[in-house]
RNA sequence: GCGGGUGUGUUGAAAUGGUAGACAAGCCAGACUUAGGAUCUGGUGCCGCAAGGCGUGAGAGUUCGAGUCUCUCCACCCGCACCA
């Protein structure tokens, strides 16, 4: 019987959809283990290889640790509500919903051809009501809470209203309070709630209709779809994720995630701490106090001029009617600029003198007030004290400016740049002076706070996330003015369906909502914005825990036995963003106490990108006629990207090329040795480079265990790496030869005898590989491991069901049909995924204590248990004596023992 | 500029501080066949007929022993970037 993979592959998938074999309940019997991919956004492109990666590594994970006896929640759904929809929806007038519904059941078909263990039952799209509704839910919770910075956690508003009913709070007494009207009680409750509608300075993209988050913009561009964006005023729903930014930072330490994403989130939370310190200023007789931030206090003695943000509030009282002119037409040149030609031109420093001045708080001196786009609205307090002699971008400024650079520490030479480093002896600076820099920076700080002159503060650059997008296919926000007053939906209203539009364009900052017809609550107007796409993602891994139930996100029973995801597989595209959010939007349902850990994955694994590996043909100039790779350069030659699925391992199928487009049908070839050779390169997986593989191709040709040990054979799981069709067919000849072991051309093989110490052996350094190297994802060197176990069983033409049997099961995370197929002509009835690995564990797990490590053939390495004094001999007979608890020693010679100091330090086997 | 990471054959890549290159691809030779992108066997880091020598980006150090640990460079990749 032949290794016929199409059938088997079929029957299996069959039989674990009919069987709801990967269903799963809480079992509170067994220990539980959430694996989770990140869901992905169903494109109309389809999947290619690329993107089951991830799937594929967290599949193999869930089937071991089932097999491991954990009861394993793996589920998968889609991230539906998005720009691509819409933007497909505005230019074919066909509606979001059915384009989404034809991507999803695309995806569908191409995950379930791979083998996939999802519990689909627990499957959703974030565009579903039935899910959306818990995504309001939120919103609301949010809007119905504050932060409690002495609490440090989010609390319900009622509680501070009450603060400010009976002892007042932040500066509002109770007397004030009681004096407001509802729409001002309204707007100061906007300044704490989690979710509010604040006025701020957001971008906004004009291609697109609808503003953006700062994770939605790269250099200046939006992410979707590449267009500029620009700063604009505007008010927008917002989080308050800064409130968060301190905890955000500090649990980072306890996750188990790599230091490079840890990293780029402390990065992106950019926490500083320094000083803000008040300035005076004087502009045309008036006084005005201007504070400022620092993270060099010790540098005030340097200050020789002030600059504040273009869009800074205090420019206009800033301004002397001299500069006036000056100044506007400044602000304007400013204005004009999109944020991407702002970063494109760093090094061309721009700016306009006032006409006001400031007082040095400390020395008195008087120095000029500067506006310049160096220096940004948006962190601090948009102005800062500028300190030439030590700051570079400042510095940059003076020149240009011919202002003054004073230098405060010794023996830095600012003649041609500024010394920036917070290193050296303090001098030109009053009661600083000798002290080293990092001791002047606290004595400054306790100055100027003794003094009255300002305070120590932490700064940090995480903004809170604009939730509100102009635009038609997101959710809808359970809000609406009642007499201009953002009210929140009662629950019992949610969910809030999104209505029926005629037009889906959006232009002018106009939302589609806003044409859409009765779009009220008892006569008062809904919101018409919706939300952004990270607000379904955010709380996704949540719902898969209880994916049924109408009354709770979560059941507080589901909650409590799932707890959080402790494997969570994605790509790193989402370290700022969506990772950010959902971190925040956990650790605000549990101060609200709705789930039960602070952090929602514990530990997370970024799988790299596969690239393309795209294929040419070499034409020749004016001709039809094309020549191998070898031979192109004796002619001028044009490169012709060739599709990459009529090449194998690089020969050109020639008949499939004349067949590819009409222009090549009478294509001649100059070959070397009788084979068109095609050159290639990698480059990202695209259509217009014809070099996207599609894995159902792959499944078709090979089936998807080769597929499925391909992917994870290419190399490590981490690293990006291209894809590349060569080297499929090693994997699948393993998989051939692994058949062979239980059929030949007639029959079943499989037999009763004992197995031999040999076969033992063999199996056993498999068992502990398997269980070392899935642990650390070193699929691919586990393979490899597959594949000597194999070799060598087949060299000893082993039958027996107790070397075989084992072998199945451990196969089967990887390559489940085959496993599955196998499982069954043993005689077994259920799933080979229900099958108890741990019996199979034990040979590894040899307690010996540590005295002499051992190696053995270089890879598996062990102890044995002997007094130091041991001679050599001794050890020798040890060793020898291994088999007893190490089956698979067996008679190996000894090449090598290690002595150093009369002692042995290590033994080589072979 | 700052932060993180990676450098090993022709290629993808293996190596708790202990025989570097496992395993696979490719290539070479052979077998079986009587054309097939099938299967099997052997070879394949470099120099050398050989014994032997040299080899993990470069250089130093620690160690009985370094691809692995430490330091200084170099190259490439990723992320952030006028954040005061």
């Amino acid at each position: 019987m032949d290794y016929d993979f199409r059938r088997i592959e079929k029957k299996w998938q069959e039989y674990w959809a009919a069987e709801k074999i990967y269903k799963v309940e809480e079992d509170p019997s067994k220990p539980k283990f959430y694996v989770l991919d990140m869901f992905p956004y169903p494109s109309g492109a389809g999947l290619h290889v690329g993107h089951p990666l991830g799937y594929i590594a967290s599949d193999i994970y869930s089937r071991y640790k089932r097999l491991k006896g954990f009861n394993v929640l793996h589920p998968m759904g889609y991230d539906a509500f998005g720009l691509p929809a819409e933007q497909y929806a505005i230019q074919t007038g066909q509606h979001p919903e059915v384009t989404t519904d034809k991507n999803i059941s695309r995806y569908r078909s191409q995950l379930d051809r791979i083998g996939f263990s999802f519990d689909w039952d627990r499957s959703f799209r974030t565009c579903d009501p039935d899910y959306y509704k818990w995504t309001q839910w939120a919103f609301l919770k949010m809007f119905g809470s504050w932060y409690n910075p002495s609490l440090g956690k989010a609390r319900p508003i009622a509680e501070l209203v009450e603060a400010f009913e009976t002892t007042g709070y932040d500066g509002i007494t109770p007397e004030k309070w009681k004096s407001f009207s509802e729409k001002e009680k309204s707007d100061v409750l906007m300044n704490y709630r989690i979710a509010y509608l604040g006025e701020t300075s957001v971008n906004w993209c004009e291609g697109l209709g609808t503003v953006l988050a700062n994770d939605e913009v790269k250099d200046g561009l939006s992410v979707r779809g590449g267009y500029p964006v620009v700063q604009k005023k505007m008010a927008q729903w917002q989080l308050r994720v800064s409130a968060y930014a301190e905890r955000l930072l500090e649990s980072l330490d306890s996750l188990d995630w790599t230091d490079s994403l840890k990293d780029m989130q402390r990065n992106w939370i950019g926490k500083s701490e320094g000083t803000e310190m008040v300035f005076d200023t004087v502009c045309e007789g008036r006084h005005l106090p201007v504070t400022i931030f620092t993270t060099r206090a010790d540098t005030v003695f340097g200050v020789t001029f002030m600059v504040l943000a273009p869009e800074s509030e205090l420019v206009p009282q800033l301004t002397s009617s001299g500069q006036k002119e000056a100044v506007e037409e400044y602000l304007r040149y400013a204005s004009r600029k999109t944020e991407r030609e702002r970063q494109a031109e760093t090094k061309n420093v721009t700016g306009v003198f006032t006409g006001a001045y400031g007082i040095n708080p400390l020395t008195g001196e008087k120095i000029p007030i500067w506006i310049s786009e160096y220096v940004l609205s948006g962190y601090g307090t948009g102005a800062i004290m500028a300190v030439p002699a030590h700051d570079s971008r400042d510095y940059a400024f003076a020149r240009k400016f011919g202002l003054p650079v004073i230098p405060l520490i010794e023996g830095a030479d600012v003649s041609e740049q500024s010394f920036d480093a917070k290193e050296g002896i303090m001098m030109n600076s009053g009661f600083l002076d000798g002290m080293p820099v990092k001791q002047a920076i606290e004595a400054a700080k306790d100055y100027v706070e003794a003094h009255g002159i300002g305070h120590r503060k932490t700064n940090y650059r995480l903004r809170d996330a604009i939730f509100s997008r102009q635009r038609y296919w997101g959710e809808p926000f359970p809000i609406y003015y009642k007499d201009g007053i953002p009210t929140p939906l009662p629950q019992s209203e949610l969910p809030l369906r999104l209505p029926e539009i005629e037009s889906f364009k959006s232009d002018h900052g106009e939302a589609p909502l806003e044409r859409a017809k009765n779009w009220t609550y008892k006569g008062y107007p809904l919101e018409t914005s919706t939300m952004p796409g990270f607000a379904g993602s955010s709380a996704y891994y949540l719902r898969y825990m209880d994916p049924h139930n109408s009354e709770e996100l979560v059941g507080a029973e589901a909650d409590r036995y799932w707890r959080n995801v402790d494997l969570y597989v994605g790509g790193t595209e989402h370290a700022v963003g969506h990772l950010i959010y959902s971190r925040f939007w956990n650790k605000f349902l549990f101060d609200l106490g709705y789930v039960c850990e602070d952090e929602p994955f514990r530990k997370l694994v970024n799988q790299g990108m596969i690239q393309g590996r795209s294929n040419f043909v070499y034409r020749k100039v004016g001709t039809n006629t094309f020549v191998s790779l070898g031979l192109k350069d004796k002619y001028e030659t044009t490169e012709i990207h060739v599709d990459v699925n009529i090449v194998h391992n690089d020969r050109l199928d020639l008949e499939a090329f004349r067949a590819w487009r009409p222009e090549f049908a009478d294509a001649q070839f100059e070959l070397e040795n009788g084979e068109y050779i095609c050159g290639w390169a990698v480059e990202k997986m695209s259509k217009s480079m014809y070099n996207v593989v599609n894995p159902d191709e792959i499944c078709e040709s090979y089936g998807a265990d080769t597929l499925r040990l391909y992917e994870m054979f290419l190399g490590p799981v981490e690293q990006s790496k291209p894809w590349d069709t060569k080297g499929i067919d090693g994997v699948h000849r393993f998989l051939r030869k692994f058949w062979r072991l239980f059929y030949d051309r007639e029959k079943f093989l499989v037999t009763d005898t004992k197995a031999s110490a040999e076969e033992l052996k063999a199996l056993h350094i498999l068992i502990g590989k398997e269980q070392e190297d899935i642990e650390n994802f070193s699929y691919n060197t586990n393979i490899s491991a597959f594949m000597i176990a194999v070799n060598t069983l087949t060299e000893l033409g082993t039958t027996s069901r107790e070397i075989l049997e084992p072998l199945v099961v451990l196969l089967s995370p990887f390559a489940p049909h085959i496993s599955e197929e196998l499982w069954h002509a043993l005689g077994h009835d259920g799933s080979v995924t229900k099958a108890a690995f741990p019996e199979y564990n034990q040979a590894l797990t040899v307690e010996n204590t540590v005295k002499y490590p051992v190696s053995f053939n270089g890879k598996m390495r062990f102890t044995v248990d002997l007094p130091k004094s041991a001679s050599v001999q001794e050890v020798e007979a040890a060793v020898r004596a291994l088999p007893d608890t190490l089956r698979y020693v067996g008679d190996k010679t000894i090449v090598k023992i290690i002595v150093v100091a009369g002692r042995i330090v290590n033994i080589v086997l072979k």
